[in-house]
DNA sequence: ATAACTTGCAACATCAATGACGCATGTTCT
DNA sequence: AGAACATGCGTCATTGATGTTGCAAGTTAT
């Protein structure tokens, strides 16, 4: 049982357990990638045969852990409209939006290369619309004209992953992390008056 | 046998075998940190029972292996005497150094948190002198008095990563990479005329 | 209430990785 | 050349993770 997406609607006891284990398993996994499955189940406070009855293999537990992290990855750029919306604006409210998914998920979106079709796409997707939102920064004059996008946005891939280290507890704290994360990526941290 | 240091020089022999294990563990490990040592051993042109005699574990191997990147890494840093040096100058050196060894041992340098003491203390070391050098930059007036210096070390420390995932073929272009690294640090992708 | 479903528990089967030997056949060193 | 050592190969033991099944007890939905 690899979990289709839509088999049929989850009985409410079950739906817990299978959130239980998913939580559960990014925790354990984040900390340990080779964590066991009687790991996970015990973090999520279930037998080790639930977690096998709900996810067939240690293999389809974390293709369903990287599925649903990717949903949610999907959804936080979606919500910042990046193609709609100014440049500067959308780089700081996709910033902001991917760094609230990726504490807590960081385990299910890059630990290891996912290979499910599913998640591949909503990666190439993102990939996608970020490589037009650079090209929009460079456009609108953000970034100079002869800016090397791609370097441009694996630093900024690179920024987002260390500001993800930290797990700030306010919202404040969280916009002033993105707000870093863009000024930084911008202006990087050196002293502007020189050259 | 975990291989202590120096426990008596080698034959020819096993010096070569030795190596070519090591090589070959960092190849197959970075490829996927959960690969057998039975991979290590075929990539390594050796039988597997080899490897368990010269490495009585699979922990003993990842062990060394730790202990041998930790060794370049220190030298890397050495050689660019980041404490004599102007600070400048050192952090251009320091990062092409760096970036010459994280090339071809990525896995073993950073991969996984080791806990063997000697390769904790290089790690400390290395990043001591860091802090001093970044200290040193911004008493230089490269960075502005009030930067995160923390933040700082750990943007370096990630634009030095993304940077290792390319692998220049000349010496050129690995100076190039460095360039890009201290450049992008100090002056971030952003055009530099607005605000 | 009751049928359908889920869970925990315990037991079992499997399988791959690890690690250890002994021995015949090379290599190295002196 | 000859002693000392390293390697490959086959073999075996052990261990831990994985995955399955049956059943009694507890939930959920209608």
């Amino acid at each position: 049982m690899a979990l289709p997406p839509s088999t049929k609607p989850l009985r409410a006891d079950t739906e817990r357990t299978v959130r239980a284990i998913l939580e559960a398993a990014e925790r354990v996994l984040s900390a340990n990638p080779a964590a066991t499955m009687e790991q996970v189940a015990e973090a999520a406070g279930v037998a080790r045969t639930t977690v096998h009855r709900r996810f067939a293999s240690r293999e389809a537990l974390i293709g369903a852990l990287s599925a649903w992290a990717a949903q949610r990855f999907h959804e936080a750029v979606e919500a910042a409209r990046p193609e709609t919306t100014p440049p500067d604006v959308a780089l700081y409210q996709v910033t902001a939006n991917v760094l609230r998914v990726k504490i807590g998920w960081g385990f299910a979106m890059g630990a290891l290369p996912t290979d499910a079709p599913e998640v591949a796409s909503v990666h190439a997707d993102v990939l996608a619309r970020c490589e037009r939102l650079f090209a929009r920064l460079r456009d609108t004059g953000v970034l100079p004209p002869d800016a090397d996008l791609d370097w441009a946005r694996r630093v900024y891939y690179a920024l987002i992953h260390e500001a993800a280290t930290q797990a700030p507890d306010t919202d404040a704290a969280m916009d002033a992390l993105a707000t870093r994360v863009v000024d930084t990526l911008l202006r990087g941290i050196g002293t502007r008056t020189t050259t």
